[in-house]
RNA sequence: GCUGGAGUGGCGGAAUUGGUAUACGCGCAUGGCUUAGGACCAUGUUCCCGCAAGGGAUUGAGAGUUCAAGUCUCUCCUCCAGCACCA
């Protein structure tokens, strides 16, 4: 009987597909697993060997699952768009939706042949206009929001893929896909404020199961700092110089101040004598490439402004300096230069020959003489030299310090990130067209902000005459009614000065209300009905517990009200629900120091309402100035831009003549000018086209979502879908309500597996598109994914990354053709451990196919015969097995599952050979259960095989290995084999004798034996004798079931 | 430079809380089958001495703790990954 793999894995696959036995059904009754992989780009090379490694480990993951009775999703996808396919395009001249729909075509048919149990079905391609359609929903959702905006700024320019380049993709000064050196260009581009979330998505690492090297990048890449911004008096001029530092201790020890050349008024502070040089320095620093700059042990350059500054510590005077190793973009542009404890600052003073201070003397006790500097990092030491920090640990004094510096109000204590805001633009063409039209019209267009007070207050009262002065200076109508009686209100006299101002508003302006003034806010939008664009409340009066009307009418307050005013201002009546769906954006400001308005009720508040917390000593907001607020209500100025209604989604991509981006960074769609040009949905007016495009991190930043409701297109994805596999504990709390304070939900992708050059870009980026989501009351749980892990890349034959260009690329169609896909998957599990690092073996896949061929040949060694002696010591190495596979699995051991299978088969194997003298009487001793067992176990490494010996065991029309009831089933959705723990256990085993800690003989005894009897053994063994013979014993130790050890003297 | 991780046969790699180091596979050797080769089967295979019995050594190097260390502690070396003129 030879196994024939070609015809037997397409004959599985076939029924497998028509049986529908891998369909993921929603709302099942039964728990539900979702098991996530990256889904793979589909360019023209077709799938590598890397893709099955990462693949074929989720599979068995999500199919021992179903043995196990979960309702598993194991989606896969396409995220179709991005730069190679449209450099290919180029090549060619063909459009790149014609070439990702072949490519899909290849790597389909690729990934069907190696028989994962992906539901087909929700099969998602991000470049299919269906699917776009959403992606670009979601952005306007961020820009609804404030979070997308477009800045002019210096981006990181590849001159040959004559594309921008975010940050997280330049490497060392380089572009990452082609190794170009990165140059800078000024361009406008769409930015996503991913800095706002930038504690969220720290914060959120918490309560993720992620391996730790995932977590540490992410917190490397975020790099929060908390220091200090000094401020630094200019001497005879009015300017300040403000440096960011994490080492205020040392601030004794400043003597000097470098401000970087991009440094706003580097210039125009330097004195006359000196203007002339360094007008040079900027201008040649300017033109010096960013990776030039960055190169590390680089020479320090500099020049001297003429100007200095005072420490206000010691009064000292210090020159001011320019130097290129002050980067513009880190911190304030400007570092106050400490060299006796920094070895830039320290190279930088010994070449210009500046004062170098030691002011902290370390605990190894290291003199004052300095040769080398200390480094920044220096945990421990104590201060000298320092005025009132003398004798203190430099952590104390850090402390000490900043309070001083904040004090005296010389500095101000600030948090620092290295993660900057994401370019979203990209100036090519193949990918999601930015859903937005520019009107000039708009933009000159005042925005109307309605500002609605509290009880007792007025338009001269709180914060109110301040926001309506800093709202008018940014060009915004304020309308800020003092309304009637605010001691007495009366719910209808204020609605009746409300209204008329309100029934203006569109869907551009914009509501704030402060307590009772929030929640008449509330009513005025259920009342209108009207869409209008941000609504604001802060610390809205709507948590206050219901009152006993007969009670409250002897309050001297409600004199005059009624029953209805009431109600309307103090039940539950308003519902947050109606007023919500007439704003675009809808946020809620309290403090947790607000004595009216607990932190505890907002639970009360629907998912959907943005919630922010300004910390500190708010109280109800009595202040005369609010500058967070101001910030936040000014996001929503127009910038001119206007998002597509959702009926004009999706824009799709017009077909253009050439791909080809041009040297002026404008994307090849600017080229169409019919399609450029167009009305604007707002004002109805001309107006222009968005020609930017996305960067392909935006249609992975949510996939996973959509895989949830493939098919939607009312919606991007359903809520009640979305809890049922999003979900988490299930809990109410989670799916209707949020609180800050609660960390945890628990939710999201069970298990997700991909590689570690995914863990910094793909990852943060989709955890902040979920957390975002989660925020506007999109998605059911705040953290996307609830587990992470990654495998390690597979290496070529010589230890080398395979390339195209090394030639040293192994293509898993020719191993499939030859060996079969079970034999590649189980190979690619065994080869090494999952997370690491693993050269190919040609030759070691004969270990595996000889394997899986002499399982295949056990089967035709069964015994007829039911009636086989048991082998209890055979029956003992199913359970172990078992257990160790079940184990194994779940620890992604794959390679140490497959040992234990493999020695279990050699078992297997020997028992029907080795006695066949005895063969008659007793048969072949191989009983068809404990090999079904190992059917069992191997079927999620090697699926095809281990399908169809089942179906030839069970099924009668399968002769001649029909030995059991008829047809059970498929074996895929067979149940997961137990183990029986007293079966584990071994009954016999083989006693280690020692003497001082060496073996010197192994005797078998039963596993329970005594420490006594033990003893006995060993003090009768003849080998262990020989070694204590003769010497005193001065102790025995045993350790249960393993050895015992004779400890004589010397 | 900083932060993680790792160094075990000829090779890929196994070893719960410290408790039989080298599981499993590759390769190799010997034998069987074969005209031959391959495939397959059997046996052996950490290294050194020895025909064998047996003994000794051994988890990057060196020290330490312990009855007992691949595993714990210290010093050093090498490799891999991440970060890096980030103030």
């Amino acid at each position: 009987m030879k196994y024939h793999h070609r015809e037997i894995e397409k004959k599985w696959q076939k029924i497998w597909e028509e049986r529908g036995v891998f369909a993921a059904k929603d709302f099942s009754k039964r728990p539900k697993f979702y098991a996530l992989i990256e889904f793979p780009y589909p360019s023209g090379e077709g799938l590598h060997v890397g893709h099955p490694r990462s693949y074929t480990a989720m599979d068995i993951i999500a199919r021992k699952r179903r043995m196990e009775g979960y309702n598993v999703l194991y989606p896969i996808g396409f995220d179709s768009f991005g730069l190679p396919t449209e450099n290919y395009a180029i090549k060619t001249g063909r459009p790149p939706a014609e070439i990702t729909k072949e490519n899909i075509a290849t790597f389909t048919k690729q990934l069907k042949m190696l028989g994962f149990s992906f539901d087909w079905s929700r099969a998602v391609t991000t470049s299919d206009p269906s699917y776009y359609k959403w992606t670009q929903w979601l952005f306007l959702q961020f820009f609804k929001h404030g979070l997308a905006y477009k800045k002019k700024m210096a981006i990181n320019w590849c001159p040959k893929d004559k594309i921008g380049l975010a940050n997280e993709e330049v490497v060392d000064g380089a572009c990452e896909r082609c190794g170009t050196p990165v140059e800078k260009r000024e361009k406008e581009q769409w930015m996503l404020a991913i800095t706002k979330y930038a504690d969220k998505l720290l914060e959120g690492l918490k309560e993720v199961d992620y391996i730790e090297r995932a977590k540490v990048q992410q917190e490397n890449w975020i790099g929060r700092k908390e220091g200090i911004n000094i401020e630094y008096q200019v001497i005879g001029s009015d300017k300040k110089i403000v440096c960011f530092t994490t080492r205020p201790d040392t601030n004794f020890g400043a003597t000097f101040v470098v401000l970087g050349p991009e440094y706003p008024f580097a210039l125009e502070l330097s004195t006359p004598e000196y203007k002339k040089e360094v007008k040079a320095y900027i201008e040649g620093a300017k033109k010096t490439a960013e990776a030039e700059r960055l190169v590390e042990g680089r020479e320090k350059t500099g020049v001297f402004t003429g100007a200095y500054c005072v420490n206000n510590l010691n009064g000292e005077k210090m020159p001011i300096w320019i130097s290129d190793y002050v980067l513009g973009y880190v911190g304030t542009g400007a570092v106050v230069g400490v060299p006796g404890h920094d070895i830039r600052d320290f190279e930088f003073a010994k070449k210009f020959k500046i004062q170098i201070k030691r002011v902290v003397v370390g605990s190894d006790g290291d003199t004052l003489e300095i040769t080398k500097s200390e480094q920044v990092q220096e945990e421990k030491g104590t201060m000298i030299n320092s005025g009132f920090l003398d004798g203190m640990d430099i952590h104390a004094a850090t402390k000490k310090i900043m309070d001083y510096l904040e004090e005296k109000g010389w500095g101000k204590r600030v948090v620092n990130y290295k993660l900057r805001d994401w370019v979203f633009s990209r100036q090519r063409y193949w990918g999601e067209p930015i859903p937005l039209v520019f009107c000039e019209a708009c933009k000159g267009k005042k925005q109307k902000v309605l500002l609605i007070h509290g009880f007792e207050g007025s338009a001269e009262s709180n914060w109110f005459p301040w926001m309506k002065q800093e709202l008018e200076k940014q060009g915004f109508e304020v309308f800020l009614p003092t309304l009637p009686n605010s001691s007495h209100p009366k719910f209808e006299e204020w609605m009746a000065a409300l209204e008329p101002i309100a029934k203006r508003f569109g869907e551009d302006d914009i509501i704030v209300g402060h307590s009772l003034g929030g929640r008449s806010a509330l009513h005025l939008l259920s009342r209108l009905k009207k869409r209008i664009g941000h609504v604001y409340l802060i610390a809205p009066a709507v948590w206050a517990k219901p009152l006993n009307w007969n009670e409250v009418k002897k309050d001297p307050n409600w004199e005059g009200s009624d029953v209805d005013t009431f109600h309307m201002f103090h039940d539950h009546a308003v519902s947050w629900e109606d007023a919500g769906q007439y704003a675009n954006s809808k946020t809620v400001i309290f403090s947790p120091d607000d004595p009216f308005i607990p932190t505890q009720d907002h639970s009360t508040i629907p998912q959907g309402w943005c919630i922010n917390v300004f910390s500190g000593s708010y109280g109800h907001f009595d202040r005369p100035e609010y500058p967070e607020l101001l910030e936040l209500v000014a996001v929503s100025k127009s910038s001119g831009w206007i998002p597509l209604p959702e009926d004009q989604l999706p824009l799709t991509l017009p077909e253009v003549e050439k791909h080809q981006p041009t040297d002026t960074g404008e994307s090849p769609l600017a080229a169409m000018t019919e399609w450029v040009k167009t009305k604007c949905p707002q004002c109805g007016g001309e107006a222009r086209r968005e020609t930017d495009t996305m960067p392909n991190w935006a249609g992975s930043s949510w996939y996973f979502l959509r895989y949830c409701d493939p098919h939607n297109d009312k919606e991007f994805t359903a809520m009640d879908k979305l809890k049922y596999w999003m979900g988490g504990g299930g809990s109410d709390h989670v799916t209707h309500a949020r609180d800050m304070v609660t960390k945890s939900c628990g939710g999201g992708v069970d298990w997700y597996n991909g590689g570690m050059e995914h863990t910094v870009l793909h990852l943060l980026y989709s955890r902040f598109w979920n957390q975002f989501l989660y925020d506007i009351g999109l998605v059911p749980t705040r953290e996307p994914y609830k587990k992470r892990t990654s495998h390690g890349l597979i290496l070529a034959e010589d230890g080398e990354k395979m390339s195209k260009s090394r030639g040293n690329v192994v293509n898993p169609n020719e191993i499939v053709e030859k060996y079969g896909a079970d034999v590649l998957r189980v190979y690619e599990m065994f080869m090494g451990p999952f997370d690491q690092a693993v050269p190919w073996s040609t030759k070691s896949i004969a270990g595996v196919q000889r394997f899986l061929e002499k399982v295949w040949q056990l089967a035709s060694r069964l015994d007829q015969n039911k009636q086989i002696p048991q082998s209890k010591q055979l029956e003992r190495l199913v359970h172990k097995t078992t257990k160790k596979v079940t184990e194994d699995i779940e620890a992604m051991k794959f390679n140490t599952a497959i040992a234990v299978m493999m020695t279990l088969m050699n078992e297997l194997s020997s028992q029907s050979t080795v006695h066949p003298s005895t063969k008659a009487e007793l048969g072949t001793g191989l009983r068809s259960t404990q090999y079904e067992t190992l059917l069992q176990l191997l079927h999620p490494f090697a699926p095809h095989m281990t399908e169809e010996l089942w179906e030839r065991l069970h099924n009668p029309s399968q002769p001649p290995l029909n030995l059991r009831r008829g047809d059970v089933g498929l074996l895929c959705q067979q149940p997961w084999p137990k183990w029986n723990p007293e079966l584990v256990k071994d009954e016999e085993i083989e006693l280690v004798i020692q003497v001082n800690g060496r073996v010197r003989d192994r005797v078998s005894a039963p596993a329970d034996i005594s420490h006594d009897q033990a003893e006995v053994l060993a003090f009768q063994n003849k080998k262990a004798a020989k070694w204590f013979h003769g010497k005193e014993v001065k102790d025995v130790v045993f350790v249960k079931g393993k050895l015992i050890n004779i400890v004589t003297a010397n």
